[in-house]
DNA sequence: CAGTATTGACAATATATTTGTCATTATGAC
DNA sequence: GTCATAATGACAAATATATTGTCAATACTG
């Protein structure tokens, strides 16, 4: 098979794959409260810190005001909330509580847990190569068309 | 790095490549007058032939009522055709025009022919591996939870 | 300090997709 | 064959996940 066609292949697998990597994260969120998009926030404000949200959209690759709803959620949770942001006075860091950082940890850590039993299938070459391959692969559709 | 943590990172990497794939599949059908999910039904109608509404709806694992629309849009551009089903009477086989016939080769060409240059940054093996652990974890995740 | 960019807040819109329903058609058990 | 059950088309409504538009307040730059 040709390397055209091994790719081609493989971009076609990442949408199923990423439809069910987002369902098993969502079975995993069950009981917790927490939605897909809550949880893409906990996380990027337990890795980061306190972020504006401003911050937090260029990080999800989304528009700052769908972040804002996002926000809002998480606030209204209480797993988050607003501190003054010395940057600016108008655009509040936002920053994990205890509770969300207690509830984001827990959840991540049955995520890898979970990311550890599927992971025995694999062998830890086979894991590194598929990770580059895909950071690389990510990378170079970002730069735009070169074709 | 951790077995479960390269898995981990490999899987969150899904959506933003799956996202950037989509958006290389969008450039490549400007001028076509094709959408996305247009593409997707033609795609499958040249690789497995004329299908059903209900059968083209389980291999794209969405719902038959949003596949009807897809395949209005493409037998409302002149791309499919309805025939005659013998194993049901009211549900009609979909099938390629000449025309639709021939946009999809052209633009899988296309996408063929930009995989190509994609590719030229990867061993044959580094993309080999890429494809069978990406099949596999797809495999392991449509069989439901385990954990 | 004037002009430009960033931000929050809120509303409107878009896109993709699912869910619900009903009448028609097929299938399988008897 | 007949009856219950499932599959299908057609169409409407609802939902999820965003983006786009706009305005006033705030910050940044020359």
């Amino acid at each position: 098979m040709s390397k055209a066609k091994q790719l081609h292949g493989f971009l076609w697998l990442t949408r199923p794959l990423m439809q069910r990597v987002e369902d098993m994260v969502r079975r995993g969120l069950e009981g917790t409260g927490l939605t897909v998009r809550m949880r893409a926030v906990l996380e990027i404000l337990d890795a980061r810190g306190a972020l504006s949200v401003p911050d937090i959209a260029r990080a999800l690759e989304v528009k700052r005001q769908y972040v804002q709803l996002m926000v809002n959620d998480v606030i209204e949770a209480g797993l988050a909330e607003k501190r003054d942001n010395p940057r600016h006075r108008a655009s509040p860091l936002i920053a994990l509580t205890e509770a969300g950082a207690a509830l984001i940890s827990e959840v991540l850590a049955a995520e890898r847990t979970r990311a550890g039993d599927l992971a025995d299938d694999f062998t830890e070459e086979e894991l590194e190569t598929a990770l580059r391959v895909a950071e690389r692969l990510t990378g170079a559709l970002s730069d735009g068309d070169r074709t």
